[in-house]
DNA sequence: GATCGAATGTAATGTTGTAACTTGACGCGA
DNA sequence: TCGCGTCAAGTTACAACATTACATTCGATC
């Protein structure tokens, strides 16, 4: 099988999976949503919402305004189908919407790129000192700004 | 001792570890830098450039525009002497400029107060497992979003 | 007191995020 | 089929956060 066969099956049913749980939820699965998440999921590094307007609007050819992509991305991370990434304002796609739990981002300062671990001891850790202050109804973001091992070695 | 006095010592003693913190790098303890600690400093919460700057205005009596204050908000970063709670879009003064160390800020959704922990249990595992996946120069930003004990007894 | 650099002021602009309201598509029961 | 309810999306306006470029002031040093 070919490389750009086996990734744009991964885009297919990523895509699908997305579609899935959303209508689980019992929401709609509508043409917009579905190029926001294709926007989104496009993108090699998290994508601000401007970011997505601009390439959502490319790709239909038509004027497509941020606040509708807000709505859509803050659908998206209730539904787990998309992550915020705080510190840089911006968006990834999540690649196991069915999947929940908490993530660590590590996003390089040079160029931009964010890579996602799952460390269930740590955000474990982190919850459990919440829950001690007397905080509920968590929700750990846990993020680290620094140099990508690519951008290290230039 | 006076309840209000004791403070009043707490905050003077701050201000005085501040200044020696950042002349000691070489940096001018100014007048305006001054009143942007004292600003920050007197936020019982975490403070945004703009409620800063509408801080020392008021105590002032004149205009001080927000970008100034940015530029004294990042330095105050860098010397340890502020810090940025990114979930928040603010800043929170360092109650021990001297201490170096990665910090965990658990924010109330309600109140938006927020309680500042230290884990270096937690953080040091954080920064292990940004190290594992090649980043180095790595800045852990810890946040937990919830609601505090107070606003959840409500 | 000339001058040089750091700090601050000023103005403009860019970016990110929300709110309120309107329009449009669709399903469903009368 | 008509009217209505509902939800998505469009539109407009604005609020909040952040940066840039350049001018001015202030203090230290010569």
């Amino acid at each position: 099988m070919p490389v750009h066969d086996h990734q744009l099956h991964e885009g297919e049913s990523l895509r699908e999976a997305a579609r899935e749980r959303l209508t689980r939820q019992g929401e709609q699965w509508t043409g917009m949503r579905e190029a926001v998440f294709e926007a989104l999921a496009s993108f090699d590094k998290p994508a601000s919402a401007y970011d997505i307007a601009e390439a959502v609007s490319k790709a239909q050819e038509r004027r497509v305004a941020a606040n509708s992509v807000y709505r859509i991305l803050d659908l998206f991370v209730g539904a787990n189908l998309a992550r915020r990434v705080e510190s840089a304002n911006a968006y990834v796609a999540n690649a196991h919407p069915d999947c929940l739990h908490d993530c660590i981002f590590l996003i390089c300062d040079q160029c931009g790129q964010a890579v996602h671990i799952d460390n269930d001891r740590i955000t474990g850790g982190v919850r459990d000192a919440a829950k001690s202050a007397g905080f509920t109804e968590t929700r750990p973001m846990i993020e680290v700004r620094g140099t990508c091992g690519d951008c290290d070695s230039d």
